[in-house]
RNA sequence: GUCCCCAUCGUCUAGAGGCCUAGGACACUGCCUUUUCAAGGCAGUAACCAGAGUUCGAAUCUCUGUGGGGACGCCA
């Protein structure tokens, strides 16, 4: 047996609907994602909706929407803890019968006044413990919550995958809620319960979670269970070192794919951060299961860099199929062609101009995005408005003239070459880059203009905009000649 | 405050005692190329937190200090 696989290693990702997907959770679910990928184990899905007040059923699908998007799939079936609200009870009241765990009577105001009084003494702020060892229940039975019992002295550790030995003194440790007095279960009770009910063998995570560990390593102990393994993994930080958050930096996922970036160039980025193989930077899909371990994974905290994402992001574009990127233009910026456009890109001439523009144009933009704002001005076929107060020949009427004369005499070589193949663009004629360029240094040359003076005005009529992320000889062979024909009848009436 | 974690260029990182006068990438600066450019090519600036110790030898191991972060909830 090869001893990197292991079928056995079930891994999960468990998010709390209670926001939009955080990007520091996709790095999360991607690091989970990708090591079971690579042990040949399996991903799975957990909705942690114990907090009734704040969670929120848009924000569970947003959570399965983007995680799709990612194309992070989970196996098996998504388990809601919500669901399984009455089986928590039970668990919590066999370790009360076993002495582990205490039902609890205080009020919140009188388990904050503990809690202060313990700052002031300098100690960790914690619970008093006043119930852990009553014996009578008030008088009318109150709601009460569920407390650990957890021991007072010892030490609890565990050995973490990435940071190695991490032990904690049992009396720095509290006396945590498991039930509150509403009967709902928290997390650090929940998730233990539903780890070894979904028999995880790995639990990765963030290492703010690192504190919590010892708490569940007594539950798993209580509940007589066998222990995951734990790897936690370093905190993705904002420009200003603190833990990534609305304040310091755009967390949702859902604003990185209104952006333009492809989810590979996210990922690709996420998976960086905090993890390396070697030199390498750029790693596919297919590279990144390959390749991932936890061997590599960094301990310390690591800054989100956007421009780094974006160079990222312009280097997976550029890989990326010319039709799929067409189909996500369609899909999530439509927007970006107003007026009649949108609807003319759906016939089969435009996403033929299309699909030709976009092998051009992928290579000099970053983000779907810029390609879609790029698009726009080449697929509408009408005459774009355009500011030419920039152009050179503004400042010589005689060259004006002659760089006119040299636009007139193309245009009637191309409309009689159009005519003669009944052909709708130049590439059809045969024309192409390099046949492009030649014949516009030679008529340049003959009409005794810079070739320079000559593309200036051209590509800003026939582009519409002043800076394009096409060349004109790429261009020229492309756009429909009609098109072609009007914005340079609009450059010779300038 | 208490506990836990961390510490290599501005940022992401390579580095498992000699291969390190510390490598790569982003960003930045300069030059080149070019029909434009948001592209491409080449070059450059820039880091082992400090102090002790171990060792023939330390970015790498140990300790202390300092700095940063995280957790201290009937949130997750």
């Amino acid at each position: 047996m090869n001893p990197s696989k292991n079928a056995a290693v079930r891994v999960r990702f468990a998010p709390s609907p209670t926001g939009f997907l955080h990007i520091g959770g996709v790095r999360t679910a991607l690091f989970n994602y990708l090591y079971a990928k690579k042990m040949g184990g399996k991903f799975l899905l957990r909705i942690e909706d114990t907090d009734v007040e704040r969670s929120e059923a848009r924000f569970t699908t947003d959570i399965l929407t983007s995680l799709s998007w990612l194309g992070i799939e989970h196996e098996e079936e998504i388990l809601y803890q919500s669901k399984r609200l009455d089986l928590y009870q039970k668990m919590a009241n066999d370790l009360i019968a076993q002495g582990l765990a205490y039902r609890c009577y205080c009020t919140e105001t009188e388990v904050e006044a503990s809690r202060e009084q313990m700052i002031k003494e300098g100690k960790k702020p914690m619970y008093g413990r006043t119930c852990r060892e009553r014996k009578d229940v008030p008088p009318g039975n109150p709601s009460h919550a569920i407390r650990a019992k957890f021991p007072l002295s010892g030490i609890t550790g565990f050995t973490d995958m990435i940071r190695g030995e991490i032990t904690f003194p049992n009396e720095d440790l509290d006396d945590f809620v498991m039930i509150r007095s509403n009967g709902v279960p928290t997390y650090n009770f929940v998730v233990v319960a539903d780890d070894i009910e979904m028999k995880i063998s790995h639990v990765i995570r963030g290492d703010d979670h690192i504190n919590n560990t010892p708490k569940q390593i007594f539950l798993y102990d209580a509940l007589k269970a066998t222990k995951p393994l734990f790897a936690h993994l370093p905190m993705i930080l904002g420009a200003d070192k603190k833990k990534l958050s609305k304040r310091n930096g755009e967390t949702s996922t859902n604003a990185y794919r209104a952006e333009g970036y492809l989810p590979e160039a996210l990922l690709n980025f996420l998976v960086r951060l905090g993890w390396s193989h070697g030199d390498q930077e750029l790693f596919t899909r297919e590279e990144m299961v390959e390749l991932f371990n936890l061997e590599h994974v960094q301990v310390s905290g690591a800054v989100f860099n956007t421009e780094k994402l974006i160079w990222i992001a312009g280097e997976h574009l550029k890989k990326a199929d010319p039709k799929r990127l067409f189909d996500i233009i369609k899909t999530d910026f439509a927007t970006a062609f107003p007026g009649e456009s949108f609807a003319a890109l759906q016939t089969p001439a435009v996403t033929k101009t299309a699909l030709e523009l976009i092998p051009h144009v992928q290579l000099k933009v970053k983000l779907v995005k810029e390609l879609a704002h790029q698009l726009y001005p080449l697929l509408e076929t009408s005459v774009m408005p355009v500011d030419a107060s920039g152009l050179k020949w503004n400042k010589d009427e005689t060259q004006k003239t002659k760089i006119k004369a040299a636009v007139q005499e193309l245009m009637n070589t191309w409309t009689s070459l159009i005519a003669s193949r009944a052909a709708t663009t130049l590439g059809e004629c045969g024309m192409d880059h390099a046949r492009v360029d030649a014949e516009l240094r030679a008529v340049s040359e003959k009409c005794g203009v810079k070739l320079g003076d000559l593309t200036q005005p051209m590509r800003l009529f026939v582009t519409g905009q002043a800076t394009s992320a096409i060349g004109l000889f790429d261009l020229l062979p492309i756009l429909p000649w009609k098109t072609i024909q009007a914005r340079l009848t609009a450059c010779l009436q300038s």
